[in-house]
DNA sequence: CGACTTGTTGATGTACATCAAGGTACGTGG
DNA sequence: CCACGTACCTTGATGTACATCAACAAGTCG
């Protein structure tokens, strides 16, 4: 399970680690809601970085169980984190996008208790684990913001909570929705009040702790309301005012975060 | 309880900050749970700490909007973590029991999410937020372990999350009993497989995402089945083998952590 | 003064009727 | 084949209502 750096490894799961896009010259970097990098911690992710993992869609990152001597960033793509019962129920914890941070628990406690998996094809940054001791080290401001993520993800564990325990079906979807709308504007990847994701409704469900039959009911209720569409994979907001006072959205402010 | 005798200062919900226990005899620390510390490690946690605080039960330390300038280890009795919905709807986050590190995520986004309350009377070590930045550039073993007690916190949101999403109401009590369980016997609170507890059933429907009533008849399912008995605030697990098989229990195994 | 009523309040227990969400079945279209 | 759509019936969870019980305060009487 050892990949070095550098190594052109097989994969089960396939992956070029093709060649190393310096940090320098990040896609992401540019987004506004990233923080500005020191020349010195750039130069400090640009050694923590050992290569690029491609990954088809549908293809597992991390399974439960695992110790993953890896942590990672997401750079293109979309991703989620799940977890199972015994007889298969299963529930997404969060999705993983574009500047998102993974592999963490699974690093710390030498066991995933969850599992990532690709929606669409991805790319992610790779950084080994042994380095992570390094970092916090020598670097105290990027260790600062590797705790940073940790609360961000905890934030939005808690919103989702909150969501799952006590929001009705279509409040729970239309929270959601705006969650996913913000995100997805965020990264620049909205035009005209739509963006493309490659979500299902199972997916949906499994996010919502529904089931397949009932989501398809809620989201067609928003449709028939005239908030949203979401057709061949593309999700469009028409009515973002109703559709926040629906969720009962209270989305919060997001300020420029760092990202690894 | 020991509230230092000192101070019989009046406070509402704030108590005098008293005294200070070193945290070299820190009543937690000789726990197995809790990882040992170097000499250096002890002596900056314990410039570190600002006080103690004492509140009474229902007090709140921390309300949804607040900026806290404040982090805070607990270092005897119950609180827990919630948010709301504008209409009152509450979702119970979490527990918080001795040694869990509060009020990170209100630091670090100057902006706390989520109200924390006391369920008894408690007892917390104070450490100002502007000591946050020292501890990670001068001890980045500590800041390992802050991370580190972020990425627990989120481990069990993950599992929380599973549970309300996708487990039913039997299932998810169970759940909530096996860890609450665990989680009172590693504080050695348990004694001929009992605890006190100031959990009422109004708070148990909370952290499950259940009415009061269903919460009531839910929990004398499992009296009536003779796996557990919670009377006058004694909770009694009587079959914890049936009690895990109902839960479908998975709780992981806990290294021991570190106690900032 | 103490002993006994009465009233209040908060937590718990239970019985309905109702409703939101689940499950099965069987469509469609790509 | 898979993702989506919808009808129909079932069930798990909700909401309202009301009863019980202990803790506590106030008022009354012997």
């Amino acid at each position: 399970m050892q990949v070095t750096a550098q190594d052109k490894s097989p994969a089960q799961t396939k992956a070029g680690s093709s060649h190393k896009i310096p940090c320098t010259e990040c896609p992401l970097r540019g987004l506004k809601i990233f923080r500005d990098f020191t020349e010195s911690e750039l130069q400090f992710v640009e050694s923590f970085k050992s290569g690029e993992l491609t990954l088809e869609a549908g293809a597992t990152l991390l399974r439960e169980g695992d110790d993953s001597p890896r942590l990672y960033t997401l750079l293109s793509g979309w991703m989620f984190r799940y977890k199972t019962l015994p007889d298969g129920r299963r529930q997404i914890l969060n999705l993983v996008l574009p500047g998102d941070f993974v592999g963490l628990q699974a690093s710390v406690f030498h066991e995933a208790q969850h599992t990532i998996e690709a929606l669409s094809e991805v790319v992610l940054c790779v950084f080994p684990r042994e380095k992570l001791s390094s970092l916090f080290s020598t670097q105290p401001g990027l260790a600062f913001d590797v705790t940073w993520l940790a609360a961000r993800e905890e934030r939005m564990l808690d919103d989702n909570l909150l969501s799952i325990g006590r929001r009705t079906a279509i409040e729970r979807m239309a929270n959601l929705i705006m969650h996913l709308f913000r995100r997805a504007r965020e990264l620049r990847l909205v035009r005209d009040m739509a963006f493309t994701t490659p979500i299902n409704q199972q997916h949906l469900a499994d996010m919502l702790g529904l089931s397949l039959v009932h989501t398809n009911k809620t989201l067609r209720k928003l449709y028939d309301r005239g908030i949203i569409s979401w057709r061949d994979k593309i999700l469009t907001v028409k009515d973002e005012a109703r559709l926040a006072a629906v969720a009962k959205f209270d989305g919060g402010n997001s300020p420029p975060r760092p990202i690894i």
